[in-house]
DNA sequence: TACGGTGATGACAGCGACTGACATCACGGT
DNA sequence: ACCGTGATGTCAGTCGCTGTCATCACCGTA
């Protein structure tokens, strides 16, 4: 693999996630990504931050879908519906990446700093959603509250999409978390 | 400061504090943690797991309150209602310490790291909570849910906490943030 | 008092994550 | 054929973190 091969984001993005499945994420070291990926380690570091930043480099495009949702939901909805329809909306960046989902998911739930990194990205998540409810004309505080509560729905569904068998897809299951969680709060 | 003043943990959390609020997280090194508190770097990591840890060895506490407040909550209530018992129940962990959660706030708020850690240490509440509203007969999606969303109000009635003048308790602004949890969801 | 066991600490070497500085390369335009 | 530009490689260095072993203070016991 040349020094100019196109697309090294892509390679290293690959090589980190077949390596830290095959061999375990504390066992692998950057260098090994580099190498697999046909770059340097300091090539790594260019393009991502750290050593775990390479597993989350669609959490932009998650975020972006799910203020758009927010955004375009109906006018007359509430700030959890509107915030629901962001995260269902959100669900397009992973619908038809299920197997490499499902492996990216046992490989962070193999890792406490990992999951360190995914609950960031879920805050940053639920930070975006809320100022999309905000300017929908949401109060500060409910907007908080609406968005934290649309993306913990969010979590639940995508923990229970990938423990299926991927028949069903992931709105489904983060629809269902939404209207348990309507349930929940209305008993 | 001899070898073996009494209390080198306490020294160590006291000294982190002030040095990360004094001259940021990421300008300060462990070794200067050690010297502040009289013991070497290599004393610092058999106490505390990593650089951030010294600042969320109250999260133990915090926990084990929430368990217990969710175990005593009255027979009847809800599943929203015992997980808002147990994180009401876990303001008493904070209570008397209104300064120093200001100032580690603070800290926190200004590095992404501290924040990861922080989110797993909610995370963690959350499963303990949620483990707990099972322990009441909950069943296990109910009980993610509603602890997840008392988790949301913890931190936004903390944030609203650290962001008052502290004439009000934590406990009041969490009670008030599970109001406003109920009141959306009506909605 | 002398002695030995125990737990905490210090000293040291080493790996790996991450960064800054500078050289080098491929490519496109002139 | 030349040059500017951006991506990459190379190198040195700091810091977080760990394993290993020696050392120290304390405590019980003879």
């Amino acid at each position: 693999m040349g020094r100019w091969e196109p697309d090294a984001q892509g390679r290293m993005a690959r090589a980190a996630l077949e390596l830290y499945a095959e061999r375990g994420y504390e066992q692998t070291t950057v260098q090994d990504i580099a190498e697999r990926a046909g770059v340097t380690e300091r090539t790594y570091f260019r393009y991502f931050a750290d050593k775990r930043e390479v597993l989350f480099d669609g959490a932009h495009t998650l975020e972006r879908l799910a203020v758009a949702g927010v955004a375009e939901a109906p006018a007359d909805a509430g700030p959890l519906d509107a915030a629901g329809a962001g995260v269902v909306r959100g669900c397009d960046a992973l619908a038809d990446r299920y197997e490499r989902a499902r492996t990216r998911a046992g490989v962070v739930a193999a890792n406490p700093g990992l999951q360190e990194r995914e609950l960031l990205k879920m805050a940053a998540l639920g930070t975006a959603v809320a100022a999309a409810l905000r300017e929908r004309g949401v109060a500060a505080p409910a907007a908080a509250l609406a968005a934290e509560a649309a993306v913990a729905a969010f979590r639940v569904g995508f923990e229970a999409w990938v423990a299926s068998d991927g028949g069903r897809g992931l709105d489904d299951h983060v629809r269902a978390a939404l209207a348990d969680l309507r349930a929940l709060a209305a008993g």
